[in-house]
DNA sequence: ACCCCTATTGCAATCGATTGCATAAGCCAT
DNA sequence: ATGGCTTATGCAATCGATTGCAATAGGGGT
């Protein structure tokens, strides 16, 4: 045991002063006060010349810029980052509430953070992503929101975490979600108008001539049970039946209930709703494998209209989402929210994207 | 401009006496200094117990722990880790060196970034993530690396900037990298054997029948230059001709394109070699949309197996790269150079994963 | 009764950059 | 020549947690 200690020690030691200079001739600048040495300056001096402040000299602040670029030198972000408390990081979460099983490597969650990480890394920011598995404690987004790790929070879809986000907003306000709107909310949400979604969806089905639909997805996510909701609404008041098949959205469990459920559920639909584009490719494989055409047999729209709903065969008809502009609307309002300046809730309305899954109007 | 000065000093005077008051009626505990205080010891102390060190007594550590979580503190992150010397954090980084198009949102990068992030999460590793565009100065990986924001880093994809990587990696030693293998490189690297990836779609294809080849993708990337390599060699053992169609990777360019060059230059093709799965659901769809049928007229092979390509229509047939094992290798790969433990590349064998948009082989 | 030892705890230096304030130098006007 | 002003720089406190070392108290052995 005293044999480990020691060597654990050393090794710290052996680290230490070693540390830079395997591949350097040169004994290694690593801190402000030895560029400050080497320049002949204090490290005031060269942090306000590094930080480019017009407090120096310009040919003191050029002397120690190049000085700095020479010797390949980076202030520790650390030490800049407690002293200034301010990271430049901005915290990205994927709370995975219900169903575990889906994994943060869901496509539309990516497709967010792919657009999230342009806008702010544009805009000077660094982003950290995580992914909270909300327990029993629920204490997910306090633990990134108050780390000390990040100026800001992103949080995407609230699963089925409304009510401890809604808590967690009133004492943490640099917060922005994409998800569903509520009446009153107190959290800045950006979204799509879910239901409105839901509605167009069955209103084109209807006007292209189905007559007994199906919805198809699980519910327990709020943005999908909206979707639902307007469905069932459109359906109502079109007088066309609509059937709720609540399959699990997860990717990798897809396929087998998928056909399972419509097996044994679908018979005589001829329009189906789905809840995701992902959801909407799965029938479509699952159909294409059964012998029916789409759109001659029956007629599908997706959700959300993610790149590769172009992509398939046929090309889905899709409920869109502006994920890009969601995203840049995102990080304008976490901004603003960093600033102690106020920001609203952004809600968007869908389009409906005609491709060949569906049959013309009329 | 002496009005200015004075306004933001008392700015952030009230910033600072405000903070985390507004929603708490208790006077907010935001430094170990203040727990230490509610508790009657030390910050030394505070903090010890807080570690869940053996050093303080039991009954006081756990005091102090009820007492912390009462209260929502949480220690500073950026004083911590600027004291230990150790963020946690491992940066992901995506080059976008050729190919400025192609968004950070490519689902083959996702798929590994949401695999990384379970990996990481798994480890007690926190990710932030970067997409670089490398211009003339090539100092992005030096930047992120060199921050200290980062105990080591992960780059995805060696894209066109393989020596400034190599070159990297003598001075920087926590670095792994997703991508292509070379004779004697220095840098860690877990990827793919890519030349053989290609020469197995190719020997698969003959194998079933095509007699008449043809690669999809531009070979800007190295990885990909290499499975055009292969896919050359196997076709050419077996004496068939194979033509080398370079399209663009970029999600988005991708349909005009191919359609063009599938136009202009594959009459007679009866077999494809696809650089990527997204290659081969565009090619898929616009031999459609030609009338060509999958797989009775051409056979298609794509590659990466995405969780997408089992939901194309017909499925496809793929070159699958093990995206979920490269990730945890990636990462086990990076804390062992995190502890200054020696760390080797990795070479994974692909395998063909036969679906439908081949014919059966014999 | 005295000394040694161990289990706890406090003290203060430290990580590295930032920034308010003091100081010094140079310049102009009186 | 002196005072006022601008510009440039140095000094030292500060951000908040960690940790080596010192100090204290209580327990046991002789």
């Amino acid at each position: 045991m005293i044999r480990k200690k020691a060597r654990r020690t050393m090794g710290g030691e052996t680290y230490k002063s070693m540390a830079g200079q395997k591949d350097n001739e040169v004994p290694a600048i690593r801190t402000l006060a030895d560029l400050a040495r080497v320049a002949g300056v204090s490290t005031g001096t060269v942090s306000r010349a590094l930080a480019g402040k017009s407090l120096v000299n310009v040919e003191t602040r050029e002397r120690i810029q190049t000085l700095a670029r020479e010797h390949g030198f980076r202030p520790n972000q650390m030490a800049s980052k407690l002293r200034s408390r301010r990271t430049g990081v901005i915290g990205v979460v994927i709370p995975l509430g219900h169903e575990l099983r889906q994994h943060i490597s869901d496509p539309f969650f990516l497709t967010l953070v792919g657009y999230l990480a342009d806008e702010l890394t544009e805009g000077g920011y660094d982003l950290m992503l995580s992914r909270a598995l909300p327990d029993g404690t629920s204490d997910w987004l306090d633990r990134i929101a108050g780390s000390g790790m990040v100026d800001g929070v992103i949080v995407i879809g609230q699963s089925d975490q409304y009510d401890l986000i809604e808590a967690a907003s009133h004492s943490y306000r640099p917060l922005v979600v994409w998800g569903q709107h509520r009446a009153g909310q107190n959290h800045c949400v950006v979204g799509t108008d879910n239901a409105a979604g839901g509605r167009i969806a069955v209103e084109h089905l209807v006007a292209s001539g189905a007559t007994s639909l199906a919805f198809l997805g699980d519910t327990t996510g709020i943005e999908i049970a909206d979707r639902l909701r307007g469905a069932t609404e459109a359906a109502t008041a079109a007088g066309v039946p609509i059937r709720h098949i609540p399959i699990p959205l997860a990717t990798d469990a897809m396929g087998p209930e998928i056909e399972a459920a419509m097996a044994s559920q679908c018979s005589g639909i001829n329009g189906v709703v789905a809840a995701s584009d992902l959801v909407a490719m799965a029938a479509l494989r699952c159909l294409h494998q059964k012998g029916m055409r789409v759109p001659e047999d029956v007629q599908i729209v997706g959700f959300d209209d993610l790149p590769l709903a172009a992509q398939t065969s046929p090309p889905l008809t899709t409920i869109r989402q502006e994920i890009a502009a969601g995203a840049r609307a995102m990080v304008e309002r976490l901004r603003a929210l960093v600033e102690k300046e106020p920001a609203t809730s952004l809600v968007m309305a869908p389009t409906l994207v005609v491709r060949q899954s569906t049959r013309a109007e009329g």
